[in-house]
RNA sequence: GCACAGGUGGGUGAGUGGUUAAAGCCGACAGACUGUAAAUCUGUUCCUCCUAGCGAGGUACGGAGGUUCGAAUCCUCCCCUGUGCA
């Protein structure tokens, strides 16, 4: 270990699939080493998306300080180059105070953000893209892809045809930077600097995930899901973003008409399964990573897990 | 009991004599991911073998026979399921 960081302030970092019992496990290790928890996932974000966020509830929030979790309002977009910037402050702040920051979340992509840093590319424009889409509509499915090879060779490479949002990224900021897109790859990225980083993974055994997560998502229907989503979507709009996320997705489809209760619940369920395995094919790849085979909510596996933070932090001194 | 309709791979559902181990969709598994990522996209998916290939062999469209060079597809009988009439 590089001199520098031997005495750096640890960074707890708790990634795992959905429902995979992440939340109980930061609690566990925020109360037991004075903590404060910082959200890494991006629908939890908002405002008054409650119950189909699985977020912690007042109880458990007033365990211990929380940060990132809903600060953004609906109508809002949060991009990863957001979270990285807010969650990189916050956790100043969490080392002024001499406290540990527990990074907790199941979005992949903010935590490589947060923890790897981006490239440095244009931000969004969202003229450019309404632009872009319109054309690639009437110019046929693969216009995006060759109009990106033209651009960016080696990105097109990489980017699959059919992979819409990537492309229109990867054109994008080839236009605005009047560069391409893995020349500026090539530049680098700021990756965090100064902590010791400790990255605790969640991997429970798939068929018990499964039948949690099936368990949960009908749960969550039956807590007033269809309500909250029928208020919010009054509220906001239905195109507000949380509402097209998992759950929120399928209950908006039941207030319309187009699913029935059973089917709406079934279809969240899957689309909650489908997104646990997203996540872990992610996270399989996330270095460092010491794996935990069991739920978070597990004794055994919080025991285990508080000892090694605890090792951790003697190791500091 | 009679009359129709139908029984196809993990599910659904095409296919009605031959490049059909059998479309498509779903699921499952695996993978990708550099600013809306709870998004988006890709691959594999009967079994066995290898020199790992538009490779070789074996099984397979309810069951048993039959017709045919050749059957998921045609014929016979049987078993199930749905609907209508008794």
């Amino acid at each position: 270990m590089p001199a520098e960081t031997a005495f750096a302030p640890l960074l707890v970092v708790i990634l795992g699939p959905t429902g995979s019992g992440k939340t109980a496990l930061s609690l566990e290790v925020a109360e037991r080493f004075q903590g404060e928890i910082v959200n890494c996932d991006s629908v939890a974000m908002y405002r008054e998306f409650e119950i189909g966020t699985a977020k912690p509830n007042l109880a458990e929030r007033a365990r211990a300080p929380h940060h990132l979790l809903d600060c953004m309002d609906p109508t809002s977009f949060v991009t990863a180059g957001d979270y990285a910037r807010m969650a990189r402050q916050t956790l100043d702040q969490i080392r002024l105070r001499g406290n540990l920051a527990v990074v907790v979340g199941g979005t992949g992509l903010y935590l490589r953000a947060l923890l790897d840093g981006l490239f440095h590319g244009p931000e969004r424009s969202e003229a450019l893209r309404e632009r872009l889409r319109r054309r690639a509509a009437d110019r046929g499915p693969h216009h995006l892809w060759r109009v990106l090879r033209r651009l960016d060779l080696s990105a097109a490479e990489k980017i699959h045809a059919h992979d819409t949002p990537k492309l229109i990224r990867a054109i994008e900021v080839c236009l605005a930077s009047r560069q391409k897109m893995t020349d500026l790859w090539k530049q680098g990225r700021e990756s965090l600097q100064g902590y010791r980083i400790m990255r605790l993974g969640l991997n429970p055994a798939r068929e018990a995930l499964y039948q949690r997560i099936n368990r949960r998502a009908q749960q969550m229907f039956a807590c007033g899901l269809l309500e909250e989503t029928r208020e919010l979507s009054h509220r906001y709009g239905e195109l507000a973003t949380p509402l097209q996320s998992l759950g929120y997705k399928q209950a908006l489809q039941c207030i319309r008409g187009e699913l029935s209760l059973e089917a709406a619940i079934k279809a969240a369920q899957q689309a909650h399964r489908n997104y646990a395995k997203r996540q872990m094919t992610w996270f399989r790849r996330e270095p460092d990573t010491t794996w935990f085979g069991g739920f978070g909510d597990d004794p055994r596996v919080q025991q285990e897990i508080l000892n090694q933070v605890q090792q951790q932090l003697v190791a500091n001194r």
